[in-house]
DNA sequence: CCTTACATGTAAGCTGTTACATGATTTT
DNA sequence: AAAATCATGTAACAGCTTACATGTAAGG
């Protein structure tokens, strides 16, 4: 159960309506937490009933009007409660990999096109992510808060330099197997 | 929609019942691909009312008695067929992200214990891997179906890999990090 | 006006999680 | 005979996905 604590760093870093939210759930947050504005309006009206954020004062609510979220006291309590909380990581679930095993058992038809796909796309992500390193985090200390939203940033890096590297691998792999 | 697909997997490479299944869930499979004992029986019951897998013919079902389910020519078809599609990697959702994210705005109160935690518990996971590719993928080329399983055991090596390294770099920052 | 983009929302279905229920088999 | 374990299953709920519905605002 994330994703309130995911609106709710959001909101913190930035009031928002709720398609903004999800504008920046396909940037920044989306990289590591995933929504659909489906789940962001539902989630946003129960944390209004929860009594954690509010709609802004200024705007008055009516269907089809814009209408933007802060976080109150009790809100930023909660996502910090959760933040220093325990919680066991969760086991991966990655279906490239079990179509992999799957074709040990069924062959290999089609699955090597999809590779290069994959390749191609994690490839795309990387440039991405060291873009946004580029421009945002130059060479230097800066902010405690600037440094953690850096380390998370590295994390996206890191994996898809994993996923790059394992990608290829791979490929290469297929291209010593006897053909199907 | 992968887990019938899992499960068709586990069933080819061994007929099972479904206790049997979920105890190889929470291994080889379940590095990929997690599954509880209640997600299993639904799926199987749904398997088998599509025709695609069957209850071995030497025993007869009754509650509370072992059944053995089998995969039929269709099950293999369909298996095949969802391998070889060409599929989207879903985005990552990592709560360990979004707390270190969330903590950037509200405080790092209690979070680098989980960290530590969470870098031991990526260790053992490790160990365990290279221990399994030790002992099932000896040097030495092999027959394709072991060369793509031990690819698949690679993923997870690089990925636990990955996890240490950079949560070891986390830690690191976090020691240099002004106090609470 | 008409179309397009913006903005919020409803409904249905599927997947995953948690708790519990029931019968069979083995151990003490 | 009781208790523990094996094995299958039911029920209820929470979360996510997909498709659709509704209204507003802006541009041509």
């Amino acid at each position: 159960m994330s994703l309130p604590h995911a609106i709710l760093t959001a909101l913190l870093e930035k009031p928002s309506s709720g398609l903004e939210l999800t504008r920046r759930f396909d940037k920044s947050i989306g990289y590591f937490w995933s929504a659909t504005h489906q789940q962001i309006y539902r989630e946003l009206g129960k944390l209004e009933a929860d009594g954690l954020i509010r709609t802004l004062p200024s705007e008055q609510p009516a269907r089809g009007q814009k209408k933007s979220y802060e976080v109150l006291p009790a809100g930023r309590a909660e996502l910090a409660r959760w933040t220093g909380e325990s919680q066991d990581p969760k086991p991966l679930r990655d279906t490239l990999l079990l179509r992999l095993r799957a074709a040990a058992v069924v062959g290999t038809e089609g699955i090597e096109a999809d590779l290069r796909r994959h390749l191609d796309l994690h490839r795309r992500q990387l440039a991405e992510y060291r873009e946004i390193e580029r421009r945002d985090f130059p060479p230097g200390k800066g902010e405690p808060e600037d440094r953690l939203r850096h380390l998370v940033l590295r994390a996206g890096i890191d994996l898809e330099t994993f996923w790059t590297g394992w990608l290829t691998h791979a490929l290469e792999e297929f291209s010593e197997l006897p053909p199907a």
